[in-house]
DNA sequence: CTAAATAAGTTGGACTGTACAACTAAGTAT
DNA sequence: ATACTTAGTTGTACAGTCCAACTTATTTAG
């Protein structure tokens, strides 16, 4: 909780103030750093931003997860902070976006004790980009991370959230946040299979998608150079759905 | 991330200073809350405190989640703060302890903007509950939360645990960091049962737990008033196993 | 000493969903 | 028309759970 009483060491307390409140010790510095991911020439790719060179900034030039400081004065909860991050960078609004972890330590940014607050979000493939922010850029991912060696803890925050994106593909119906609104099923199959890292089974992929009751047929079809497929979209608001069996399968 | 640049809306500003390096705007308060959980009197416990009622103390007298404020002095990173209060609070040093998430916004706390980093942490059972804070005390988890309505968002925080832990024991080893070293598989399919609230089958528990490979017998019985028990412990360092189906089997 | 009671642990058939592989269907290209 | 390609289906084998009955090991009551 947060008993006001129970302070003691100060050390190094240059930033702070607020007297008489019983506040009056330093704070650690509060950001978010947003994990953005789609799939882009059939890879899983990442965003990121290559840091500039000012005065006291740490990792000059350095590819960094997109974030930034806490606004105080304009974020009204962490989300909203995300989502704005997410916005500056993106141009898009309201993908899906779930909280990763925080990340926080005496050491892990050379201006003080900071504790980020780590988001990780879906864009749907191949909706015209949008206007990327300039210093802005998509990486491949590769194996658990990325080419760039990463600023501050970034490149750990990120393998954690390939991790995580792998292993929540494995039980739940996530991958359908990186695909348009519209799409077949072999496309969301391959999305599976991009993210995993690994060839899916097609009928059993197909069993399990349609009896998920999470996506329903639109009357149309995608047609190419041979058989069209049947497009389905997510059923609304069915959040991601768990596949996993259990104990007491439902049922 | 990180961009000391990005700065603007700078509003009601006085827990600031640190002038000159482009960090002089007001921060967040940073704090660690741990939800602790142990099996007690055959039902599923959480650790509460009662706060205090000093001067400009929020939420005098209401029970709360044990944590507080980050000390920079004190604590090396987040995970040692959250251990920090488990430690003071039940005077246990290495249970189980896995990040929950974070809540921070403007008004969770009448203090001002604040975001707390929330841990959950496993307790064993049995273990002669140890020298408990003089504050702390047990309440027993009914549905999604407990009696006592939490000070703070705390109420929310358990609620999410409560799910994270039901979640997790699903399709995880988890409910083994609730017993002491040396159990037997009744006891741990107990631990399942009261955790998940419902029963388990016997036959299907037994072959799920022996064929996971993570824990052994050891050469003792639990004796009792009937047929004994063979004892078991955990494989060594055997993080957590996933059981759930996915869709290639390994193997 | 035997019998009843109780909980530990095993066994086997029914059911369910995936793995695997072969098959059919519906288009385009030549 | 025929080959090619991808969409989608079908059927058998297999693995793990569900369920219920069964066996085993011990204590307690006569």
């Amino acid at each position: 909780m947060a008993d006001g009483q129970e302070r003691d060491s100060r050390g190094g307390g240059k930033e702070t103030a607020k007297g008489g409140s019983g506040l009056d010790f330093p704070r650690p510095l509060a950001m978010v750093d947003v994990v953005i991911f789609a799939i882009r020439a059939d890879a899983l790719q990442v965003l990121l931003v290559q840091r500039g060179a000012g005065a006291g900034e740490p990792f000059p030039h350095a590819f960094a997860l997109p974030g930034g400081f806490v606004d105080v004065g304009k974020d009204r909860d962490l989300e909203a902070c995300a989502m704005r991050k997410l916005r500056e960078k993106t141009g898009v609004a309201s993908p899906y976006l779930e909280q990763l972890g925080s990340w926080g330590s005496a050491t892990r940014d050379p201006r003080g004790w900071s504790a980020t607050h780590a988001y990780f979000a879906l864009m749907p493939a191949g909706g015209a980009s949008a206007p990327l922010a300039a210093d802005a850029q998509w990486f491949a991912v590769q194996g658990e991370g990325v080419k760039p060696r990463l600023a501050f803890d970034h490149g750990e925050i990120l393998k954690t959230a390939i991790q995580r994106l792998r292993n929540k593909v494995e039980y739940t119906s996530l991958p359908a946040y990186l695909l348009p609104a519209e799409f077949t099923l072999p496309e969301l199959q391959r999305v599976y299979e991009i993210v995993l890292d690994r060839p899916l089974e097609k009928s059993a992929f197909r069993t399990r998608m349609l009896s998920a009751d999470l996506i329903e047929p639109v009357a149309k079809m995608r047609r190419g150079p041979n058989r069209p497929a049947q497009l389905y979209r997510l059923k609304k608001a069915k959040a991601p759905v768990y596949f996993a069996r259990t104990f007491n399968p439902p049922g």
